[in-house]
DNA sequence: GTCTATATTAAGATAGAC
DNA sequence: GTCTATCTTAATATAGAC
């Protein structure tokens, strides 16, 4: 996966070359204004020199995403589920990067079109997340057969995407410390008790540092 | 507001016109692939024609949501906050129209850039939905000084947005029970007393006439 | 005032030279 | 593997007919 020996090597470093400029691209000036030229001029490339590695935008722009996901795996490591109670450390990373969210929900917006190259990518991430969620809640709840998981990590997901969208139109909202206090109030003090700060504070925790690329379901 | 008189009635209703086909494009074939020489085309006229009513694809896309959002408060009269407790009854509704879910979340995560043509429109229709709902919410439950409204109204909305955006992606989610049951959680059985059924049911209950635009902050 | 026709600009995609 | 050149489509602006 990472560091492929081979006479591929080269053309991976120049494909990562690209997202790490696809990905700055956007941070800075929103998914607004961002064309593949623009990009291309970043890496020292011509337009045509992206394609080739790519084939399209939107594959590159999905391969900015899974390169994101990839990232937050390596962090955390294989143990799933603990991943995903870090929303909240994740959304005040994320506050940091409105570009990258936009990015996000600009993909997943799009992604809903059944023959959209994004569309099975999306399915999945949301199919896999759900899962491992909902699995890290049966664990650590009191009674697992009174509480409705897989319902709670739809719904918990659901508001983690919404409340980006929110925040988007106005960032004076506190989407990490909503989010936590859902946590708190869903699935009780159990919630987050792996890293970060008790459920229901709307406090900024310490939450020693939050990864670049790691979030449930969005952005 | 309606039916001007005078020389731009004729007009009025040309964008009426050009509205109601917009609908309908985005209705079957989704966001992508649709033009405005599509919409055009439907309504007889050039690609210009459209243009010299509207401005920008942008604007008749606003437009679009406008006149949604228009129907659904004259269907609902002026009484303030109820029309948010219909949201389940909405989503419902609103799984017939995948394609018009589509186009408020493209629509929005465009909007989420400050100098986008409908970011004041998406801002304020935020702002004020979740003050309706959040007034309903103080009143309905038993001691208003134990919830706090505001974060309520925040959230409910982020979850209604984010089941829809999952719903795009896997049809399969129901996500007026989602929602419904949600609501019986948060605000206790108070919550949508006014038409849908008890709160925590995952049935579709009778909900006799789900309008057509109405939806608390998704499409 | 309302619309058609046309031109310009920009972006994504493709073909083929080297 | 990278680039030049070209094609297609969409958005925008303008001129002028009725």
């Amino acid at each position: 996966m990472s560091k492929p020996r081979g006479p591929y090597a080269k053309t991976s470093a120049k494909r990562q070359q690209i997202i790490d400029a696809a990905l700055a691209a956007y941070a800075e000036a929103g998914s607004r204004n961002v064309s593949l030229r623009d990009i291309a001029q970043r890496v020292g490339m011509t337009y045509a020199g992206v394609m080739h590695h790519f084939g399209s935008k939107e594959a590159l722009l999905t391969a900015v995403l899974e390169a994101r996901d990839a990232v937050a795996e390596e962090r955390f490591g294989p143990e799933p589920g603990t991943t995903e109670l870090l929303s909240s450390a994740v959304l005040r990373h994320n506050a940091s990067t409105p570009g990258l969210v936009k990015l996000f929900v600009d993909l997943v917006a799009a992604a809903a079109e059944p023959d959209h190259p994004a569309h099975d990518f999306f399915e999945q991430r949301y199919e896999r997340f759900r899962g491992r969620l909902a699995e890290r809640i049966e664990r650590s709840v009191a009674d697992p057969a009174e509480v409705d998981a897989a319902w709670l990590a739809r719904i918990f997901i659901a508001a983690a995407d919404g409340i980006q969208l929110q925040w988007l139109l106005d960032p004076d909202i506190d989407m990490a410390a909503d989010i936590e206090r859902l946590g708190g109030l869903l699935v009780g003090p159990h919630w987050a008790a792996g890293s970060v700060g008790s459920a229901g504070s709307a406090g900024e925790g310490p939450t020693p540092d939050a990864p670049e690329g790691a979030r449930p379901a969005s952005s």
